[in-house]
RNA sequence: GGUGGGAUGCCCGAGCGGACAAAGGGAGCAGACUGUAAAUCUGCCGGCACAGCCUUCGGAGGUUCAAAUCCUCCUCCCACCA
């Protein structure tokens, strides 16, 4: 089948490939696992990468097989350096779950039940007794613990690895003995947990499934990996204002690597954006924005990634105001003091910062920076206030 | 069980009796500039109607005119030895 070389396209590891060559070939559904704690509520454009990659096997008639960690992220993965993470309630994790199962939505194919399966994987991990637990953990070494590279970083710079962080990879890999999998996605970083679960299956006495893994996606600053706890992701469901600008403030550097892993542009057609950018016959401006609309016009349409370009030129170009402005009504005093209304209209966190941004000409009205912490009313009623480039709210006299 | 080291603001990390709301870096925010919410440069970066006051340096007490810094106990972490 050729569509193998869609299965692989953009893929950065396939364990191993000549086996999955040769399970495509035979032409079966695939059970293709993609695990998620629910331990956050958005689904961002770093995971989307994996599911557009899960949609294309959906596509070709395999069936995805969702697992959601309500287990695992309820008992709190501490990965990470000493982040201690905090426990979540089930009721956080039963409302992330929903969240991000929305989300999926948005890329998976979701109505047909012969390409998805949704498990939950409480039910089989809360089930195990310690017995079952100990006859888990006989069957991995610390030797092959250590494998895993920021294990053997952490364990070699004196940094605490707590016995449950060895659990995890293991309590992944009952996951795929649970469901049968027959391969499994992920990002690069979840290589070897995924190969724990290959590992796993085979001392089950399971066909051990295979993995293959995506590029990561950079987060918006450009450097590190987009995750939520970062803060520097761009969700599926932002607003299409919000995920233009988000777009647009990515470093250029970045670019490419969204064309080529957040859009739905052929590899072709992003080398030959890159070629233009390197040879200066593409503007990267333009090309930055084409790169908004491409993604705004994914997850909603193109009407909207339009709107939403013109709304950017508007406040940042035309440093103008947007055409939709939350109300605030404004206290009783006269003179106002703005410090205070910054904090009451949350677009400050403190009165302190207020009178710093005040002071530093960011707080304007109409466009104009004000000349003190305080203004009359009259100057105040039917205008917008504005703090730096992108926090706006409309003072009213009455709700 | 023993010995030694450690816990500092969103994160990392200096400080080890007064000059500490606490160096430096990162993140964040703002201003200038710009094709941009890129880059770069500059400033800000605990709270309070603020030239003053209040609350912060794991927790609780104590010494002192004065404690992030010294003492006591507690909690947690790390290393080494067993």
């Amino acid at each position: 089948m050729a569509n193998i070389d869609l299965l692989l396209q953009g893929a950065d590891k396939v364990v191993p490939e000549e086996e999955f060559r040769a399970r495509i070939a035979e032409g079966n559904p695939l059970r293709v696992k993609l695990g998620m704690d629910p331990t956050a509520p958005k689904v961002t454009l770093g995971w989307a990468v994996v599911l557009r990659k899960l949609r294309h096997f959906q596509e070709q008639g395999h069936k995805a097989v969702l697992i959601v960690g309500d287990f695992t992220a309820q008992v709190g993965d501490p990965s990470g350096l000493s982040e201690t993470r905090k426990r979540l309630t089930e009721a956080e994790v039963r409302s992330y779950a929903a969240n991000v199962l929305e989300g999926f939505k948005k890329v998976l194919i979701w109505d047909d039940d012969d390409l998805l399966e949704v498990r939950y994987n409480s039910e089989w991990l809360a089930k195990l007794d310690m017995g079952e637990v100990l006859a888990l953990t006989s069957k991995m070494t610390l030797a092959q613990m250590l494998e895993r590279d920021d294990f053997s970083k952490r364990h070699a710079a004196n940094q605490p690895i707590s016995m449950m962080e060895f659990m995890y990879p293991l309590l992944q890999g009952m996951d795929s003995v649970a469901v049968d999998a027959d391969i499994e996605l992920g990002g690069s970083d979840q290589l070897w947990n995924n190969l724990v679960g290959r590992e796993l299956m085979g001392r089950y006495d399971k066909r051990p499934q295979m993995v293959m893994t995506v590029p990561l996606l950079v987060g918006t600053d450009g450097v590190q990996k987009m995750s939520q706890s970062l803060g520097n992701y761009i969700g599926v469901d932002d607003e299409p204002a919000d995920m233009f600008g988000k777009v647009m403030s990515i470093p250029d550097e970045a670019m490419e690597q969204y064309f080529r892993l957040a859009t739905g542009l052929a590899p072709d057609e992003v080398d030959s954006v890159v070629a233009g950018l390197a040879d200066g016959s593409v503007h990267p401006g333009d090309t930055k924005r084409r790169l908004g609309r491409e993604i705004v016009a994914l997850y909603h349409d193109v009407d909207a990634a339009v709107d939403a370009e013109a709304a950017f030129d508007r406040v940042f170009r035309e440093k103008d105001v947007p055409e939709e402005v939350d109300e605030f009504v404004l206290p009783d005093d006269d003179p106002v003091w703005l410090p205070g209304v910054l904090k009451d209209a949350a677009l400050v966190k403190s009165s302190s910062e207020g009178k710093r941004l005040v002071a530093q000409g960011a707080v304007k009205i109409n466009g104009e920076a004000v000349p003190g912490e305080e203004l009359t009313r009259a100057d105040l009623v039917g205008h917008v206030l504005q703090v730096g480039k992108r926090r706006f709210i409309r003072l009213v006299e009455t709700a």
